[in-house]
DNA sequence: CTGAAAGCGCTAACAA
DNA sequence: TTGTTAGCGCTTTCAG
């Protein structure tokens, strides 16, 4: 349907070799001056692009890299698609994106499809359900390229970038615990993912900082990271009938701030003054929120340049690099009303 | 780096030719039911995938589609490239998503550089600075593949996926006059884009439907789609400043909405009080908004959908299709309070 | 029913 | 300096 010019053509038109073209375009030394100069105004009259199908037969690269996350639909994972994009682009690289909606089978699925399109690597944040993590052992036992960013396992040893969990949680929760709140509760993604346990262990360390006992009961974990609303419901409404009931609470995802919000309205409640919240979020819009949002916020966009730059840098690694890779980026605390207490 | 098995290894491992392999594979008819199986399970056992890449150069198609939008980290578009994600993936090819940033430079080279990597159809939304549509029109009529999305162009006959724009305005601005109010302005995107037109046609349509006169004073245009802050900020305060001072304003842009009220915002006025509001966006927060917004949502993700199967249909068509599809959906008028007269 | 060989577009080793 | 040829993985005539 829709032809391109070909190395052949150039050749036939010029009466040349297709060889001495491909030099030619190539920039050979090897080749006069006179012909090159030739080859290279035809081939810019009508035109010519490579072919990249071609060459990747060729040299056994796809130049496009696999990118595995939960959704795209979400704040923080359009920031780092966005931050992938552009290495890739500049790079020479095409992205490949896939959504797990937090399903390991999808997840499995996913990797398959990506390696049998043959992605050069793989940039990969696990989905919640995740807790088998062979597929990937193997694939990097077998020297294949993956970086791994914001959740990342924890049992192998890979590059990883992701931000500073524990200190961005920390300090959120001092802040409440500044602010003056003691009873202060934890809502959060599954277990299973390291950046829900580094988030949960920053809680306990704040609190125990500031002589607050840590009580289990305050903390209530969402398996599915708020894609199920209703299990979102649940742990809202289990925190917010406890007694003593938690006067704050520090959400641990971008989801689940959103929701938890949302179900505490609905309740007819108030916030900051029935319950204040400090959450993660990326959302650019927090500030017009009601109450405006106090949140901790991740810097997507450097991340998933980031990542795709260690990816690429292994991609094009003459060897394995054997030694991996961990970047920690800062997150940012933007104060607002919704951590006041009253 | 990382290999995979060739239908080589399978016919040198069997002691067969390629072609027969091959054939096997392809449950060709003429085979042996034996080496059939033979074939079949031996390519399970090593887990074989045949190479795209080789398929592609063989058939001259690339399985992948190009995606032209301004930015991914908006909802709209991150819900619009879910639908196309969605479809694709199912029908086996990929999407490999570029961002103009509303520059036409960026999306001639964006283009370019798409059709440099043989893709096999492109799913466009134009950007806000689009004006010479000679690109399309030249691929076009070479019979490539393309759909447009959401910001269709004008002026070229071509396949066309939107919201009904015209409706979803004039809904607004009626449920705006209904309310009460008379002194409604409209704040828009560039009037390059037919949306635009239309929205601003709707607007004109709905006021003179009511009898209210059109006062072109309140019609700002933000020609960067409020990817430039101080455009929007300029367009916003000229309208505050105006005499009558609009007591609506009527926004249509996702971006140029959540700026709008952060800035009237930050002036220290109210919404609704002050001036009421309604927007197009596709937030799914808009209700936690202060105060809870008014939207004119679009099915994104639909339009995604719809856009990618009229392109996979075109793309796998044997002839040209000669006749256009245009495809209209809905939007959804979400009330709240942020449209209230007090 | 199976194999040999050509060809998709390109590069590179080898000849000339 | 340029041309010839083989080969990347796969399909598909054409022979057998």
């Amino acid at each position: 349907m829709f032809e391109s010019y070909t190395i052949k053509d150039i050749a036939k038109a010029l009466g040349l070799s297709t060889s001495t073209v491909s030099r030619a375009l190539n920039g050979s030394y090897e080749i006069g001056t006179e012909t090159k100069k030739l080859v290279l105004e035809y081939a810019e009259k009508i035109n010519y692009r490579p072919n990249p199908i071609a060459l990747s037969l060729k040299d056994q690269k796809s130049h496009s890299i696999g990118v595995v996350v939960c959704e795209v639909a979400n704040n923080y994972f359009s920031q780092a698609i966005n931050g992938i994009e552009s290495i890739a682009y500049n790079r020479g690289y095409h992205v490949i994106i896939t959504q797990t909606h937090e399903s390991f089978a999808r997840e499995e699925a996913n990797i398959q499809h990506l390696l049998s399109r043959h992605v050069d690597g793989l940039l990969v944040s696990i989905s919640a359900e995740t807790t088998d993590t062979s597929q990937f052992k193997y694939l990097l036992d077998k020297g294949f390229p993956i970086v791994f960013f914001d959740r990342v396992v924890a049992d192998i040893e890979a590059h990883k970038v992701t931000a500073d969990n524990f200190k961005g949680s920390f300090d959120a929760v001092e802040l409440l615990i500044k602010e003056g709140f003691t009873k202060i509760a934890h809502l959060t993604n599954s277990n299973n993912l390291l950046i829900s346990r580094e988030r949960l262990e920053a809680y306990r360390a704040a609190l125990n900082a500031h002589n607050i006992p840590f009580n289990p009961e305050y903390v209530k974990h969402c398996n599915h990271g708020g894609m199920v609303q209703e299990e979102v419901e649940v742990a809202v409404n289990e925190l917010l009938n406890l007694n003593p009931r938690p006067e704050a609470i520090f959400i641990a995802s971008d989801r689940l701030t959103t929701s938890c919000i949302s179900i505490i309205k609905r309740l007819g409640l108030g916030v900051p003054d029935n319950i204040a919240i400090v959450g993660f979020t990326n959302s650019n819009v927090a500030e017009l929120f009601d109450p405006p949002l106090t949140v901790i916020r991740q810097p997507a966009f450097q991340i998933g340049q980031i990542a795709t730059e260690i990816l690429i840098k292994n991609i094009e690694s003459k060897y394995p690099l054997t030694e991996f890779v961990t970047q920690q980026l800062q997150t940012e605390i933007i104060l607002r009303s919704s951590s006041n207490k009253l």
